[in-house]
Order: C-alpha cells, then sequence, then structure tokens
DNA sequence: GCCGTATGAATGAACG
DNA sequence: CGTTCATTCATACGGC
C-alpha cells in the first residue's frame, strides 16, 4: 500500500517511544497471539487435574503452619520457634527423585562423602535437602533394590508383586528418565525462567516451541488425554 | 517529546494497517507478557516432565508407574493422577487373619524372613497371599497396636474401641494433602518462583495459583481474548 | 453420597 | 549393611 518508507519509520520510531514510556510494550502478531493461546489452553488444561491438590492445600493450610525465614509458626501450639515442630521427615522432589535414581543407576550406585556432598549441593536446588537424606536415600535404595524378587503367591485376585520392606523385590520403583532430562529439567526451567526478558515475546515463542519433549499441544493431549 | 499529532496518528493508522494485515496484532504490556511467560513456563515445565517420562517409561515397557511428588504417574493408562493405579491391594481372608493374629500374639510378634515364608506358604493355602504380605501385615500389626491401648484382639471379631492411626489424633488422613504441603510452605515462600517445577508440581499451582499471577493470567486472557 | 475410619503399602530414618 | 520403626499415603468400607 502506500505507506511510505518515511512513514513507516515515523510511526517505528513512534512505538519505540512508546515503548520507552512503557505506554505499550510488546506488539505481537496473530499467530503469534493464536500459539499463545494454543499453549495455554493446553497447558493450563494439563495442569487442571493439579487443581484439585491445590484446593485442598488451601482450605486445609490454616493448620499446616507456615515457615518465616528461619522460623517456624506452629499453629497447633501457636508458637514461634526455629525448628519445624516434630515429624517432617524429608520427601524428595519429583525432580531430585529423578535425579537420585539417576545418578544411582548410572553412577556405581556408590555413595561416598564426597560424593554426597556434591549430590546434596546440587539438589538443593530443587527443594530442600541434606546430605544425609541423601546418605539414607542411597542407603535404602541399596538395602531395598537388594530384596530378592519374590514371586508372589497365587493370582487372580490381589496380585502382590508390590512389596514394601518386604522380602522380596525387584527394583520396582522409579525409573530413570532419559539422563539428559533428569540432569538438566531444572536447569532448563530455571534457566528458561531467568532469562533476561527483554527479548520479548519472539523469544519468548521460540522457547516455549523449541522447548523439547513435546511436539506439540495436540500430542502430549493426545499422550496424556488430559483434556477432558 | 516531539512527537506532533500528525506523526502519532501517522503511527496509529501504520499500526492499524499492520494489523490489519496480520503483521502485528496484540499489544501487551511488558507486565503483561511477563506475567504470560510465566504462565507459560511454568505449565510447560510441567508438560515437558510428563512428556519426557511417558516416553521413558513406555520405552522400558514398565508398568510400575511412578511418583511425581504427590501425584503418581501411570504408565499404563498414561495419565498422572493421585492414585497408585487400580492394582488391587491384598486383603486377608478371615481365615489368614485368625492364624495371623494367632502367630502374632504367641510369636513374640516379631516375624524375621524365615518365618515369614513358612507363614506365607502356610496361608497361601487359604487364599493368595505373598510373603510381602505377611512381613506387612505384622509391621503393620506392630506399629498399630503400639499407638493404641489395645491390648486383646479379642477372639471374635468384636475387636475393641476403633481408632484408625490413633496417635495421629489430629488425624491427617482426610486431609492428607495439607501435610505435605506444610512441608512445602517453605519453599512457596523462598523461593516464589519456579526454580523447581519438579514436585513442586503441588508448589507450582500453589504459587500460580496464590501469587496474583493467576488472576493476572485470567485478566490477559480476557483482555486479549486469548481463549477464543 | 459424602465423611470418617480401618488397613495394606511406601518410605525416610534409626538401630545394632 | 540388613532390619526395624515411625509416619504417611491411598483406598476400601460402613454409617448417616
Amino acid at each position: 500500500m502506500g505507506w511510505e518508507n518515511q512513514e513507516m519509520q515515523q510511526a517505528e520510531e513512534y512505538l519505540q517511544y512508546q515503548i520507552q514510556n512503557g505506554v505499550c510494550g510488546k506488539v505481537m502478531t496473530d499467530e503469534q497471539v493464536e500459539e499463545l493461546r494454543k499453549q495455554i489452553v493446553a497447558y493450563s488444561s494439563i495442569s487442571e487435574q493439579l487443581a484439585e491438590l491445590h484446593k485442598s492445600m488451601s482450605s486445609h493450610h490454616d493448620f499446616t503452619g507456615i515457615r518465616l525465614g528461619n522460623l517456624y509458626y506452629d499453629p497447633i501450639s501457636a508458637s514461634v520457634g526455629h525448628k519445624i515442630t516434630a515429624r517432617q521427615r524429608w520427601t524428595p522432589t519429583a525432580l531430585q527423585l529423578q535425579i537420585l535414581e539417576n545418578i544411582y543407576e548410572q553412577g556405581t550406585g556408590t555413595p561416598s562423602k564426597q560424593k554426597i556432598k556434591e549430590i546434596a549441593s546440587e539438589l538443593v536446588q530443587h527443594g530442600q535437602i541434606s546430605e544425609t537424606n541423601v546418605y539414607n536415600w542411597f542407603q535404602n535404595r541399596r538395602a531395598r533394590s537388594k530384596r530378592k524378587p519374590l514371586a508372589s503367591t497365587g493370582s487372580g485376585n490381589g496380585e502382590t508383586g508390590a512389596c514394601s520392606e518386604c522380602v522380596g523385590a525387584k527394583d520396582k520403583r522409579t525409573k530413570p528418565v532419559s539422563s539428559d532430562f533428569a540432569g538438566n529439567v531444572g536447569n532448563v526451567v530455571e534457566s528458561f525462567y531467568f532469562q533476561n526478558s527483554d527479548s520479548g515475546i519472539n523469544q519468548l515463542m521460540g522457547k516455549v516451541e523449541s522447548s523439547r519433549g513435546f511436539d506439540s499441544y495436540s500430542n502430549l493431549v493426545e499422550q496424556f488425554g488430559l483434556l477432558g
């Protein structure tokens, strides 16, 4: 159409000006918006099933107490102390678990003080954890994977191959995921997020798109049947 | 600065033109973009993990499932949920129960490997059972009789007063999630952002929803009509 | 039909 | 290191 270069340039400058003054920020093409829309729809649907969890969490959090820095408020005793009252045994986060499993399988499955320190310091990025936790985890992991896979008796009704401490057991726990994944997801996510955001929408889109592991939400949706 | 009305108008027109031609569409503030970015990053990391997990699991043809924080991934249905799949849990038959109780009372209550084997092989005649089941039964029996001042198991089925986990007076069983949430509060407080997207899966939802992020997100959706 | 209890199982930590 | 304990999870079951 009849847009002169000069006009366009002026417009661009104007835009720049507006942006700099916070009047308006990023500009997206409809295509991009649509892309985003799809992403969000898919993701939010996927996360939908977690909503229930959140609900119960928030509806009962008046009994959970809260941690304030190094202090901990216990709603039951209505007091604030330095320790998290009683209980509170460590539970690995999913990511931590995966990483641990990975290390366990790849690594000799051997601990070693130094190594534990390293592992702990790495895992602490994904949630609270101590060296003791790591130590215990390996200890338990080793011990439990050792018990022989004992055939469950009979069948029919209650298949019991599962084992607790049991008498026998094969590794039936978490399978390690691709090392690539286990080792990097955390970082990926972090860098993903903490990256300078000035790059704008294009970058965002690029990242979301190129985010590996899933080709498209439809694929995802199909795989997990997460969309009602 | 020196922006003349005319120039501004031209710019606006230019923008309109661009929009109409699909060159550019919606305009968002940086804040909004950032909000969006957060949402997508959160969702995408969840999805990514699920996808990877799925891939890994299916490639291993493993049917055990995996724990994801408070959630469980079921490789069979390829979905994530709160349950540990349909695996039936063992239930002792009346006869088995009686025998077990008997053994428990007579013996010190401590089984131990060899004994368990024997017991199991004996009980299997009265219904399906595995050593693991026996082991667990004793384990639980011991643990639970400790919390409750229940002395006699009573001969019949009469049983005495009821008390589930007993000492857990607060009975968190009904609100299982909350306790776990408590354990995570710290993380939520400390790392508000998605430094870890892992089991943070619940954390994440908590963050997403509790932060103004979600609202902003909803607003965004409305404002920009991102959701058809 | 929802709510609370009973109980098999999973698992972090501790014990000897 | 192998075992055991303590706590928690998930679900089946029974009453209102």
